[in-house]
DNA sequence: ATAACAACCGAAAGCGTTTTCGGTTGACTC
DNA sequence: GAGTCAACCGAAAACGCTTTCGGTTGTTAT
């Protein structure tokens, strides 16, 4: 009846003042239990839930914090996306914070948005991704005082927060695992260096080669386009090679996939001739054939330590340089890995 | 300098009150039109940006929307979810309004959230997602009061805002397609019956069949998992029949990609012996060997919509009812479906 | 018995808006 | 020249919460 409760009602119905119920609730030291547990009762019973506004507005914060979608071609590219997201929204609602979504389609229009949440303060933090080798959101962020957490790192990321996969590692071990079969020429098909994790990933396959001891004149390298399209393409330069790689590292499980395409067309077979591995872990590597072999790591938890990571720096608990966090991806054996085959690539 | 504008220093610097700046930058009529000038130019100046919280604690209303995130087996299967998410919040930016998250785990979550909200008014509607056949939602969301849109019908959505897709006039469309390639005997791999959008696909099916003026008999409907598993193994029970189908009018895309696995297991190619459609539109389908043949219908331009409909019912200007949207699903052809070959099956 | 002190609570200010209500101008009418 | 009316603006209340400050009890030490 007439609208949801209020600290008044409750106060009324006590014979306390609001000011006693409102301290009640939040667990003052200068209140006696007893009142407390009276509160806490009446409270319970009149399904009191405080109104969001009036508190932020009284506190002073929001309590909300706010997820920069990546934007690329006016397209929402990363499937995996809404996994990460819920692992953040359950994380932050287990704290009654709220998560809102951030679409800006342009580098103008995210630094308009950036400008906006500095003034109004109604979002009091940011997880951003996709990021650049040389990323200027980073000391755009700095400069305007907003707290933030990038899933991902860059070169100005020293200081700041931030979560990321080892992808260096992981391609690392991806070669090394191509070695253990038997390869001697592994190829890379790697993407666009303006993209950190791009860098990261090549830098992790050259690791692997030296590492094996390969000759470096067998480790070609191409760079594709984030797309089917692009890994295609790439794969398709690859082929031309004489003599051609008999294994393939991608930068992307849907790259590898193109690849396979490429792969296909030229009469081969992807897995036999030349072996590809892709990274994401897709699940949909799991449904072609044959299936992708691929490296994965966990998104759902990441989203939560995104969103712990951030409260925290909103909180002031922690320094930036603090919450910084590497994960391992792992690898997922399927089917497009295997030794390679006597005879193949015919010398021409 | 010292924290962002408010409107009190606007007014201090013009010599004018809180109030006039306040009516001034909202338009009112009893502003002069040199005064609204002015305020706006230093508003401008000031890089003023109202406090959320404040306004909406004076306003009652918080410009927030929320979106229930379908979760199925604690995962988020839906790859196109994030592309509606992004719709929804960029037509919301226009606005000035949020989108926030909610991920409730089970029904009896969902349920607290959904009183929660009811009584905090935080979020001033919803939209919901994955609905259905019977879908205690709709009636428990408008007990409460709650303004929401559902992305899917029901039996209980006569009265309620709703936009979905023409499922069964596209199940319609793709069986008649099929029979205009010249097939016979077209099977049709069902999604759980509970789900609203299942039901209407099947029927659709089954109106395409009854249109044609096919044999009853030749139509076959197995019942699957919407998952890749559930396709394979749904498309075994099929092949197993004697006389098999020709083709097959899968529930979606990943249904469809799991009943190819199927048919290359028998030794047979899809597309060939066995025509396959899917539906979803999904970018995958167009990977695989080879591409899947489906309906597609526009994701982001859905959750601008849904968005805009939601608005006009929190802020009272149209009824529920005034707000349903029926979009139409476009045929992808791509290599699935093909005219029966003769000699299959085989008469066993 | 008085002072000192803790324990507990109420009054009131403040957060930054919106909005109602009333008051001050000046022009215009008769 | 008094009254009417529109145009324009300021004062103040309201939204619902948090938090500071001060005041009232009852207890303990002197």
């Amino acid at each position: 009846m007439g609208g949801p409760t209020r600290l008044k009602v409750i106060a009324e119905r006590l014979n306390l003042s609001q000011s006693t119920v409102s301290r009640a609730l939040n667990d003052y030291q200068d209140i006696s239990d007893r009142t407390k547990q009276l509160v806490r009762e009446a409270a319970d019973e009149l399904g009191y839930q405080p109104n969001m506004h009036a508190r932020r507005l009284a506190l002073g914060k929001s309590e909300t914090l706010g997820y920069v979608m990546p934007w690329q071609d006016r397209q929402v590219t990363e499937s995996f996306l809404s996994e990460l997201m819920a692992g953040m929204a359950k994380a932050l609602a287990g704290y009654g914070w709220d998560l809102t979504v951030l679409v800006p389609h342009s580098v103008e229009e995210e630094l308009e948005l950036f400008q906006k949440i500095a003034r109004t303060r109604h979002i009091s933090g940011l997880v951003i991704s996709r990021t650049y080798s040389d990323d200027q959101r980073f000391r755009i962020l700095q400069d305007l005082q907003i707290p933030f957490v990038s899933h991902g790192r860059s070169n100005d990321s020293d200081m700041t927060a931030w979560l990321d996969v080892d992808n260096e590692l992981a391609f690392a071990e991806l070669t090394a695992y191509l070695v253990g079969l038997g390869h001697q020429r592994i190829a890379h098909i790697a993407g666009p260096e303006v993209y950190n994790f791009a860098r990261q990933r090549t830098n992790g396959w050259r690791r692997g080669i030296a590492e094996a001891g390969l000759d470096p004149q067998g480790a070609s390298l191409e760079v594709a386009d984030l797309s089917f399209e692009g890994g295609k393409l790439a794969m398709g330069r690859l082929l031309a090679l004489d003599p051609a790689p008999t294994a393939v590292c991608c930068v992307s499980d849907v790259v590898a996939i193109g690849a396979m395409q490429a792969v296909r067309e030229a009469g081969l077979v992807p897995g036999r001739e030349v072996s590809l591995v892709g990274y994401d872990g897709l699940e949909i590597g799991a449904w072609i054939e044959p299936p992708l072999t691929t490296m994965r790591q966990p998104q759902r938890s990441a989203g939560r330590q995104l969103a712990e990571m951030l409260i925290s720096l909103v909180e002031g608990t922690t320094r930036p340089a603090d919450n910084q966090g590497l994960v391992r991806a792992s690898l997922v054996r399927r089917g497009t890995a295997n030794p390679p085959v006597s005879g193949w690539p015919e010398s021409r």
